[in-house]
DNA sequence: TTGTATGCGTTATCAC
DNA sequence: GTGATAACGCATACAA
């Protein structure tokens, strides 16, 4: 392995000069720079990484925290996230949580072991507040939050505009003509179903109608839950269904189906996320997109801009939108 | 940050027996071990990885190199591999390469100025032989491939039964009744492709029937492209489709629906992957299920069992599992 | 069983 | 603009 005093023998110099060549510093005159570079790619010169992050306090590695690798929003985010950190020379260590906030703890004590210059999280559904990530971050680490985020932390936070989202979905129906509509919304412990909670409630009220809780269903959004969801807010007298994930929308539309009821003739239903499958199913199932590869590059351009003194990135909402499929379209389009 | 030095001196020995100790060396005594590990965790200390890195001329890392993150079969290999490192105290460092070689060189070389202890790579489409990947590894480095492997390079190499499955799959639709089946193969360069090739023509071999290249067609397997391979296989009389991917198996699928021909009664569907739309789909798609979790595993353990001398790991198969549903069926089952 | 001494490769500080 | 020197924290070869 070549070293930066390999380089400095054979030119004459010293390894001080040669890494500050190296190093891209203004004080070094541009011939030896341009020598030094030379002879570096002609050896084969390749950083010892760990030896920089030793003497520099910290490495050229971000970490990424999230609860499960295979699940579409994650690795999405994380391709996005890494895309944009390589192309700055940053590696990515991957680390998840399966949800419980033990691992957590776990993840972030290695990777301040590793020295990481920053920490893009979004945490496990088991951790209810932020101060055990605080607690196993060091001071200097930047960290990100992308979309499962505490408010009360300090930095940067990517989330998607679930509000918005969520009243935009639910809009749509209610223009559609349906009349009453249920909502399969998650757990209130996440701030993301709490907000989509919240724009379902207030498109509903905006166009005049009434809330009325016997028709939300706080429940996990898998599949099962849905189809459990949707047999019942059908018994209850629902037209239409906004789902907060587009697994719990398909039981819910695959209950409907049971029942012989028509979609979306009779039974309206929109879901969360886009997941590939909903576009192929006939009818296809409506759903409200999120940007996960878009999220991940977010939070990665927000560590990177964070890295300058003085910035302040504070939140980030990404827009979500709806993709109006069969599964919620009555109306004739007009031409 | 608190340093072995810090431990040693509050306990009036040396660095090095702390060293040693916390490294789990047998040549300390037990009650300075304990006495040692006990303030350790009193005193919050956490390793310095890159300094141990430095020392050792390694790193407790591993890198994954994959084409994309985001994607069901990858993204679950990494989970897989992520969970069986974690337990052994090894971080993962991902990299992608977008199917570029140019990208797998640059992935390859950070992977090396980081000091990884092993790499686990499934290489880009565009990558024809191994030789940057061996000109770009330490020879200490453990190098494991892993689905899409190059069978000339040494080291472990974990890859799906293609033949197998291919075989077991096209013998199913034979089985099942079906006279004149087609193959969507995908393309040659890849290894895997070519396995199921050859299982797909031995079984058919095998049953007497004779190989037709007319209905074996040599295209990518995304969902167009099946679509017009469908179209082709129906024109030229096939009665049924084996297709080496999921996607490409539905663009037939939905090619045969459009031509208003029956599924499965005129025309059998088989994919491969065992992707989640293929069970929701109304026929249901039959497809071969691959284990993307369970590679990853085994591909984490191959490289921990390679960390011991005179190991030597070699080619594990993984098998594949045909998953019988609606879209091949057209006996009926017994009962 | 423990201590002593050294160096891994890099970068930062200081001096010239 | 360049050189000399030191130090980051740890692990090992050798000595005791």
């Amino acid at each position: 392995m070549v070293t930066i005093s390999d380089i400095a023998k054979s030119l004459g110099v010293t390894p001080s000069t040669v890494s500050r060549a190296l190093a891209g510093s203004p004080r070094v005159k541009e011939s030896t720079r341009k020598a030094i570079s030379e002879t570096a790619v002609l050896m084969g010169y390749e950083r010892n990484e760990p030896a920089s992050s030793l003497r520099k306090g910290h490495s050229n590695v971000v970490g990424i925290v999230v609860p499960r690798i295979n699940r579409a929003f994650f690795s999405s985010a994380i391709s996005g996230a890494e895309t944009v950190l390589n192309e700055h020379g940053y590696s990515v260590i991957i680390c998840q949580t399966h949800e419980k906030m033990e691992d957590e703890i776990k993840a972030l004590k290695t990777l301040k072991s590793n020295r990481v210059a920053g920490v893009l999280i979004s945490h496990a559904s088991s951790s209810l507040s932020g101060d055990h990530i605080m607690k196993n971050i060091r001071p200097e680490t930047i960290l990100v939050q992308f979309d499962r985020v505490f408010s009360e932390l300090p930095g940067p936070k990517i989330v998607n505009d679930n509000f918005h989202g969520a009243y935009e979905g639910t809009h749509h129906l209610i223009e559609q003509g349906y009349k009453r509509i249920g909502h399969i919304a998650g757990f209130m412990d996440t701030e993301a179903y709490l907000d989509r909670l919240n724009g379902y409630k207030q498109a509903l009220t905006d166009m005049g109608i009434d809330v009325d809780e016997n028709i939300i269903f706080y429940d996990s959004i898998v599949e099962e839950s849905g189809y459990k969801a949707g047999k019942t807010a059908i018994e209850r007298g629902c037209d239409a269904l906004y789902c907060a994930g587009d697994f719990s929308a398909l039981g819910a539309y695959l209950a409907a189906k049971d029942c012989g009821i028509r979609i979306p003739e009779d039974f309206g239903v929109i879901g969360t996320a886009n997941e590939f499958f909903t576009t192929i199913m006939s009818p296809a199932i409506s759903s409200i997109a999120q940007h996960p590869y878009e999220i991940g590059r977010r939070a990665a351009q927000a560590f990177l801009t964070s890295l300058k003194p003085e910035s302040n990135v504070g939140q980030i909402v990404v827009s979500m939108e709806v993709m109006a499929r069969e599964s919620s379209l009555r109306k004739k389009e007009k031409r």
